[in-house]
DNA sequence: CGTATTGAAACGGTATACCGAATGAACCTC
DNA sequence: GAGGTTCATTCGGTATACCGTTTCAATACG
């Protein structure tokens, strides 16, 4: 029997240590991560934790200095406009190659939309929302276009979460627009697909 | 005085060495490239190696097998299928962000227009045309557009390359639809633009 | 003859060590 | 006291070594 073909690289569990580090706020923006600290606190070498950091830079959490040096990025407002633009650009588009394509289970989408109804944090509303889009963006079939999305999709994350620490997220008017917005999404997605021959 | 930050690093010289290889089919598709291997017939260690397989693997150049061997990567039509649907959208983006802000000279672009009407082959005027296509995304101001237009550029320029290797390409009909198609792109930009106070 | 087994070679993930460059603070100069 | 210099420390880039896993071909088995 094969065994699972990844038993746990200690580079993937730096990454994800590291990505919870920074999405949660734990360490601050702009805050130089060094290969050797990290490593020490790990309790790894620096290798993984080096390519770790790689993996959080194309994750757009972290940032290399000109020299080399690894530090948590630091998002302004432009950054925020730059990632919407792109969000506006790649959604859509997924949805169009999604619709007359539409192969997977309608079903995983409805059942985002019905716990986004639920939802009872921001940061769930929100989480759900990029969820539901990944959705999509996997049933567009573009492989490509999902990667490219998944690249910035660390980025929003940790956006929202800064927001939200700095209570500027409202949640009625989010929840309110997003289970709208959605709705409206998977309509469309049903009108398109043939017609389900049972539950 | 500041020396140039970057003294050449080796990881660098051998992402430059791979690329030309795989770009040039010197390497064919779906070959194996070992870190050893790479590393003995470079020179260097594997360590930087491996750096560089991870930097082509970002530009789609390689691909890691599920057990993390690195392969040049093999294009299938569906490959091209989505790159083709890719550019068409991230393309006419970077113009329309470009249009009403575009900073730079024109002159950059009607010398590349220029060079293209000049080109003596179909290498060239694919060459100038992904030049020209860059130019705008960079004018976009886009940061992250860019990104995402450079990660897609190198399957592009393989893709190109192989077919041109495979005589699939016709010269004429790409010189002629090229031009005229960036000639449009110019005179649009232009009449956006303030006036030239001179030369 | 096709299929399972096994064993050696190759390969990738990681640890450790070395080195030059970058950094920042103490120090000196004016 | 402000600005430039020096020097010890820190940090990243690279080389080398070790180990478990994967791979693949020779071999044994049906």
């Amino acid at each position: 029997m094969n065994l699972a073909p990844n038993p746990a690289f200690r580079s993937d569990s730096a990454a994800s240590l590291l990505r919870a580090e920074i999405l949660s706020g734990a360490t601050a923006p702009g805050a130089l991560l060094a290969e050797s600290a990290v490593a020490k606190r790990l309790g790894v070498s620096r290798v993984p934790v080096r390519e770790a950091l790689f993996a959080l830079e194309r994750e757009g959490l972290v940032e290399f200095s000109p020299t080399g040096r690894a530090i948590v990025k630091a998002l302004t407002p432009q950054d925020f406009e730059e990632l919407f633009v792109l969000r506006l650009a790649l959604e859509p588009l997924a949805s169009r190659l999604a619709a007359p394509a539409l192969k997977v289970d309608i079903s995983r989408f409805e059942k985002n939309l019905s716990a986004t109804r639920r939802a009872r944090s921001v940061q769930e509303v929100t989480r759900l929302d990029l969820e539901f889009h990944q959705l999509i963006l996997e049933a567009s079939g573009n492989v490509r276009l999902l990667k490219l999305w998944r690249s910035l999709r660390g980025e929003l994350e940790l956006w929202l979460g800064r927001l939200h620490r700095s209570h500027q997220l409202q949640t009625k008017e989010t929840l309110n627009e997003t289970v709208d917005a959605h709705q409206s999404i998977v309509e469309a997605f049903r009108s398109h697909l043939p017609q389900p021959a049972n539950a």
